[in-house]
DNA sequence: TTGTATGCGTTATCAA
DNA sequence: TTGATAACGCATACAA
């Protein structure tokens, strides 16, 4: 019955030696015939195949892992307690493994690399395969530090110190080139910037971005229309207010957050500017739950965060099949532009 | 070097054995004086621990754990791909599960009850020593099926439909109360309610609780200002539309999500209704990011997902040590009320 | 075609 | 005080 699980006393999980006992077969003809190994009669291997299933055998993994050497786990450490770019990447990354059948080891996330060590220690201890590197900004950090060890590590949506090791990143200026191209594309010639803390090396890319996307299109970024500050909606809100009060004119704004551009948005709306007709808006991020609950549903760059854990993932698995370092370089991914009504409609 | 790790060739990982060659003594000793067991002179104890030390030995967990028929690892299921829910919870699980060295398989989110089937024979295959189902929503579900295997297993912010299961629910009713109770104290004598969909259990205890809450005030919860629809901010503002329309009077609105409260306050905000002068709010989840950014700030109730995370990692652990099913039933676990600034100052 | 023996890295029991 | 040795559950080389 349903609550059997509850009151039973916790059965040993059945092993490879009941099947044996109960098919009358020993241990090693099980094997063959569960692996498709060796040379067995059909009919012995259907009938171990058979007793099996009834049993309910799952073959205990710690063992075999600890006979192949490989354990088919990997771990992912990352510094992202709220969770806004691991859920994507892991999502990603679960994708990718999935079908090589690799379980995820997910370690609690942390600042402290005292603390990041006796994780990346356990990992060790339980043989994962592989490790990857999850971060909240992009800029470089210190090297995962293995402790003399040697085994696969990738860093997603993260940048070692290491030049050698492996970095998956989002192509961020890329990203600020596809919002400025898109203003140019709509016919919009002066740019204003919103944008996050100078010292976070997305807010410099994108921004260079935007500039030579501007320069392709002959418009020039006006140093006066930039304004970095935090991440924060509340931010977006300030700077809107100050943009406006400066007086130099300008039509369109591109924020270096959804939440940024949400602040914005509000703040227009308080001051009777219309978006997108007085000014267009574009955000970054494509954070769904505040892109499309914005007035309007905010025209955004998409990092493609999912996209990116795939390659991770995938770049793992390569290293982990190579059975050596691989020396890759840090790749940058792509971003995508995702057209709302911040802009206007998505007219060519 | 830093680099080292790339390009060197994957060293096997340093065993028992090596330590033991090392240090000059059998494998036993050199297990036994890592583990403070059995009788050993002070001074090999020291010799092994050094020589393991400088080795960088990490016992091999796979080992061990097929030795003492425990792995020391849990896993996770969920279905809320967004993490919404289960980031909170996680931190709470995790906060639980670090300190007694447990680390935690995250199964990748899925509704479909056939992948559910497949991560659960997974987790089996890696004798998890328990599982803890997770969910976006409290309605109770299928149990977990364990296909004849029989281990601890927690629901948190999920109900199985097992009445024996154990399951760690918020208190809902409580939370609706929480904030009648506010409202009432605050001096507010009609209340406005805007949640999300009926057949969410959540909504129809929440609502109870509020109506309790009232009652309890000498106050009656209006039916005619009881509207329920999704848990959108869109849903928000066009509530708040039509509630303003109605023309019936109310003094005070409690929201079914921070998200909607969200939406709520924008609606009165652009119809120029001050909050909390006019109308005050109380949200709900707590949601930091939403209720934050808010104008005003929103006063909301906390489910304090990651207390519940903890508590239910804690009831795995006594069922693992208890080594039998523990019978327990359904656990409600307190919300917490947060004060900021859409009902008014925090005074009592 | 099937069974037996060995090893994977630990821990634990029993001798020495 | 220390060293062999037998599990743990599985896969595989080798013997039958």
């Amino acid at each position: 019955m349903a609550s059997e699980q509850h009151n039973a006393q916790r059965r040993t999980p059945v092993t490879i030696h009941d099947v044996a006992r109960d098919a009358g077969v020993s241990v090693g003809t099980v094997s063959k015939a569960l692996n498709d190994r060796g040379q067995l009669r059909p009919d012995t291997r259907a009938r171990v195949r058979a007793t099996a299933a009834i049993l309910g055998f799952l073959p205990n993994e710690l063992a075999q892992s600890l006979h192949r050497k490989r354990s088919f786990t990997v771990g992912i450490i990352t510094s992202d307690r709220f969770g806004r770019f691991s859920i994507p990447l892991l999502e990603g990354i679960e994708d990718a493994l999935d079908p090589a059948r690799i379980a995820v080891f997910l370690c609690k996330p942390t600042d402290d690399l005292e603390l990041e060590r006796r994780h990346v220690d356990s990992l060790l201890a339980k043989r994962v395969d592989g490790i990857i590197v999850t971060s909240r900004r992009t800029d470089p950090r210190r090297p995962l530090d293995l402790g003399g060890a040697s085994l696969p590590v990738v860093y997603a949506y993260a940048q070692s110190e290491d030049p050698a090791a492996a970095c998956l990143l989002p192509d961020d200026e890329g990203g600020g080139a596809l919002a400025g191209a898109h203003f140019a594309r709509l016919g919009r010639r002066r740019i204003a910037h919103i944008t996050g803390p100078e010292r976070f090396a997305a807010v410099r890319e994108r921004r260079v971005g935007l500039a030579r996307a501007l320069a392709d299109a002959g418009l020039v970024l006006d140093d006066q229309l930039v304004l970095s500050g935090s991440w924060s909606e509340e931010w977006g809100r300030e700077a809107a207010e100050r943009l406006l009060d400066i007086g130099r004119p300008f039509d369109a704004i591109f924020c270096g957050s959804d939440q940024i551009a949400r602040g914005v948005a509000d703040t227009l709306r308080d001051r009777g500017v219309h978006v997108p007709e007085d000014l267009a808006i574009v955000g970054y991020d494509n954070w769904e739950i505040v892109a499309a609950a914005t007035r309007p549903p905010l025209t955004t760059i998409d990092p493609c965060l999912d996209e990116l854990g795939r390659l991770a993932a995938t770049r793992l698995l390569g290293m982990i099949d190579a059975n050596d370092g691989q020396r890759a370089a840090a790749t940058r991914v792509p971003c995508r532009l995702v057209v709302r009504a911040s802009c206007g409609g998505g007219a060519e």
